[in-house]
DNA sequence: ATAATTGCAAACACTTTGCACCTGT
DNA sequence: ACAGGTGCAAAGTGTTTGCAATTAT
């Protein structure tokens, strides 16, 4: 491991994932809400701290098949997220950790049946939790536009 | 739907895709596999006809959390890709459709369990498959290099 | 003729890098 | 003093777009 100075940046970019540890949050979100909280930083800092802590393992990085961004979740100390799945809800980012025992039946079937070896670190499912299922459904039915893919926070 | 002209271009696009079915492309694959059958196209004919042709439903879209390209996957007709789960390959590409009764349970799992209701087509599992394991393992062995991630056929 | 398709160059969005300067120990 | 962190500008990557030229019907 590096050392490593207090360094002020990656100490708040970290909090804010303490802050909402069941939500993502990209480069790009950060940034912005450093800016709204007055602190000026650069965007490549950012990018360097979110890469340094998904090195050092508090954060995890994440990709949905339609996005541009990347997004970054927090990982809890022993959650050991490697080991199963995340869910992401595409309208609210929050992630849902799938560490149930659900996740071996899951692990198990694509290996027994279609030979596959999964690797969590690299999947990723993605659909609307609870609430914005609802949100989703009422606004669909007052034809509102449908939720944007792209929160930021 | 838009009328359509052949297009020389969009046409062997289409091909590959059909010639391999279960094998996923990028657009950068596809245009050197072009290039080397000495067929001179441009970069951007390719993304246009990519985006065609997952329009009109010939192709899927899928993106890897770590990866930085977006791939097509041929959709054969009648399957049903929104309705099922992917599982993807990283050495080789290869692309299973989990078409079977075991994607029920998964979606009954995340609603009953976690009030999630899965969007397929925003979602994909990576992974290796059987045959790619195997060599995986053995080149462990041998302490070869780790397979490659951007596989681009 | 005329609407779709293409090539080319430029624009884009997101991310990374080189380097001089600043900060924490 | 010195290693690590930061800002800034420039470069990179993958993808998209405007427009004039080309091609299919």
């Amino acid at each position: 491991m590096a050392k490593e100075y207090h360094s002020r940046h990656r100490t708040r970019i970290l909090q804010y994932f303490e802050e909402q540890p069941d939500r993502r949050m990209s480069a790009a979100g950060i940034y912005g809400r450093m800016a709204e909280e007055g602190i000026k930083v650069n965007l490549a800092t950012v990018y360097r701290n979110l890469d340094r802590l998904v090195q050092d393992q508090m954060l995890i990085a994440l990709k949905a098949p339609e996005e541009e961004e990347k997004y970054y979740q927090y990982m809890r100390p022993g959650l050991q997220c490697a080991e199963h799945l995340h869910l992401c809800c595409s309208r609210c980012g929050k992630v849902i950790h799938l560490n149930c025992g659900f996740m071996r039946e899951i692990q198990e079937h694509l290996m027994d049946d279609h030979g596959f070896l999964l690797d969590c670190g690299e999947s990723m499912l993605t659909g609307l939790c609870s609430e914005c299922r609802g949100i989703v459904r009422m606004k669909g039915q007052t034809q509102d536009k449908k939720p944007e893919k792209g929160t930021k926070l």
